[in-house]
RNA sequence: GCGCCCGUAGCUCAGUGGAUUAGAGUACUUGGCUUCGAACCAAGGGGUCGCAAGUUCGAAUCUUGCCGGGCGUACCA
């Protein structure tokens, strides 16, 4: 494709003058293998009809290309003419580019909260962060991932408040976080009553914990180490059963004193002012914003501003990034507008990026939909991963799976579900399409891998290097189509972060391979050796491919399903 | 009120400017396992692309207005 276009956008140059960026689709099969606009584009520019200069670029094409409609070219080429194509492209990491070389760049996920059970809440930020690291990856950035940990603010007051009145060591030694969990839902309801009753004992009692915390006093800090220990052991295993990791994890607790250092200095450079009643703003109108972003409570507190400027400092500092992309959930959007103004004012270059997502939707009794939220009772994603297991293994075929092949679909199912939308799209929550086996899903992306690898393996005993320069390709035209979009797929997937570009490959291109898989014998009695040879070479490509863009979305191939 | 996002088939969603039939999945109806794995393939019905106006040779796609929904709007994170 991008060879088509340079050809076009050469003739065009000479012909007419004119520099064209980018103009050549992929037809679907009826009006070509591909098509472009181009003369209709510069028909008004030179002055004359657009199929005038249509004829003039196919005569100096050398492809079998003809004029239709008012001015489209539609150019038809050979199985042999994509093969060779794609050989010429062709290398162990088809797809990547080198947009990125030399620059750095770090992404922040899953940022989950300590002493709360880890949710599907947090599902996103770990599938979209895991992508936008692979993505990255794949066009050359050097990669620095971060797990921003929630383990510090106003939550920690609350637990500390609620485990004294509620909880005991002994609770929290057999429920482990979801005992945290239960101790802070309770509290969050103790404390709203409270507030319905206009007092503010209970409240106060959390912003005490809060500053003691912050003042170093050594029984607070150490409920914190407790409820940290058992927080992370939790998210790592769930991360692990995620498939995900970061190299980092520097929560807010580790920039808390740096941010409120950071704050001293924005006040004494006269960039932050300090109102009356302690409480310490940066007006940042002059980006467009009214609300001044909040650095720190009257109390004297720290909160996810102070942190995240620190944040940001300790990234300048430590490894010069040229882009830092946050994972977070649309909620924030406000938010991070205020802080990347701030990052501005506070003279930071680097490129920042919310990479947000839709919340997550529970259907309601009466047909509507609404945001997931813990005072509805969240589900966990222990439970969610569990489900998808469950369903996995009820639906094998064979009973003699293993339990790795199984984890593998269950999280293909899960994964894909997430990646099989636009991240901004709202997801709706249902037991049902988010461990879909069949149709538009992981697993079906899955099964056409499985059943290519399983060809290749049961044929390894026929090298598909001496390829018959006899065979056409005229059967594996649309296989080879889809192949040869790849390295396009994957750079406006990075360009725009939006890794459901990547999952729609990978659906299409299980779609034409399951197509030609039911109509093409590859390696069964009946097939002579040179094409034998030239089918097995292209589903070796294909297989890398596969394997290839289900990697970036997190997503691995089972041997057997 | 203001800001951002969204409104496409019964449902869940792609498609964000190029043509004849706007695509998937799901659900529904039907056909295909004695040949590389049927978690598959093939066929069918199902759409005033929220409404209206504008720009354009051409609008689901761009602009404006309206209607409907979601999120946000400094001491939560």
């Amino acid at each position: 494709m991008e060879k088509i276009s340079k050809l076009i956008a050469a003739i065009v140059r000479s012909e007419f003058g004119v520099d064209l960026t980018s103009s050549v689709s992929i037809s679907d099969g009826e009006h070509g293998d591909f098509s472009t606009n181009v003369a209709m584009q510069i028909a008004g520019r030179v002055g004359a009809s657009p199929r005038d200069v249509a004829e003039k670029i196919v005569a100096k094409l050398d492809l079998d290309a003809e004029i239709a409609g008012p001015g489209f070219i539609n150019i038809t080429v050979s199985g042999r003419w994509l093969n060779d194509s794609l050989n010429d492209e062709w290398s162990e990491k088809f797809g990547e580019n080198r947009d990125g070389a030399g620059k750095t760049v770090v992404v922040e996920y899953p940022s989950q909260n300590v002493a709360k059970p880890y949710s599907v809440g947090h599902l996103r930020p770990g599938n979209q962060g895991w992508a936008a690291r692979n993505l990255m990856l794949a066009t050359g950035w050097r990669v620095i991932t971060d797990n921003h940990l929630g383990d510090y603010g106003a939550p920690f007051g609350i637990w500390v408040v609620g485990f004294r009145k509620f909880s005991s060591p002994e609770k929290l030694a057999e429920g482990g976080v979801y005992e945290l969990g239960r101790v802070y839902v309770a509290m969050k309801a103790e404390l709203k009553e409270e507030e319905k009753r206009g007092e503010h004992t209970l409240s106060d009692r959390v912003q005490e914990w809060l500053l003691k915390l912050e003042s170093g006093d050594a029984e607070a800090v150490e409920y914190s180490q407790k409820f940290n220990e058992i927080s992370l052991d939790h998210i790592h295993e769930v991360m692990g059963r995620l498939g995900i990791s970061t190299e980092h994890e520097l929560g807010e607790a580790f920039f808390a004193p740096r941010g409120k250092a950071e704050v001293q200095n924005l006040l004494d450079a006269g960039i932050a002012v300090k109102n009356p009643d302690g409480s310490i703003i940066v007006h940042l109108d002059e980006y467009g914003i009214k609300t001044p972003v909040l650095l720190q409570k009257s109390n004297g507190a720290a909160l996810y501003a102070t942190t995240d400027l620190a944040t940001l400092k300790y990234r300048e500092e430590q490894w010069h990034p040229d882009r830092v992309i946050y994972a977070v959930a649309a909620e924030q959007k406000f938010y991070f507008e205020q802080l990347f103004a701030l990052a501005k004012k506070i003279g930071i270059k680097t490129e920042l990026i919310h990479m947000w997502f839709g919340l997550i939707d529970q259907m309601n009794k009466d047909g509507t939909r609404e945001k997931m939220s813990s005072r509805k009772g969240v589900i966990l994603m222990e439970e969610l991963l569990d489900q998808a297991e469950t369903t996995a293994r009820q639906n094998a075929k064979s009973p003699d799976m293993s339990d790795n092949d199984i984890r593998k679909i269950a999280l293909g199912a899960i994964k894909f579900t997430d990646f099989s939308k636009d991240r901004r799209t709202n997801i709706l929550f249902n037991w049902g399409s988010m461990f879909s086996l069949t149709g538009f899903s992981g697993p079906y992306v899955q099964y056409a891998a499985v059943r290519v690898n399983k060809i290749l393996r049961d044929n390894i005993a026929t090298p598909p290097a001496a390829i018959s320069a006899k065979y056409n390709f005229e059967a594996e035209r649309e296989v080879l189509k889809k192949l040869i979009e790849y390295p396009n797929t994957i750079k406006q997937a990075a360009d725009s972060l939006e890794p459901h570009r990547v999952a729609q490959f990978a659906y299409d291109l299980a779609r034409v391979v399951n197509r030609y898989y039911e109509n093409t014998p590859v390696a069964t009695a009946g097939v002579d050796a040179d094409t034998k040879a030239a089918r097995l070479g292209l589903l070796a490509k294909t297989a890398q491919v596969f394997a290839h863009s289900l990697n970036i979305l997190g997503i691995e191939i089972p041997e057997r399903m």
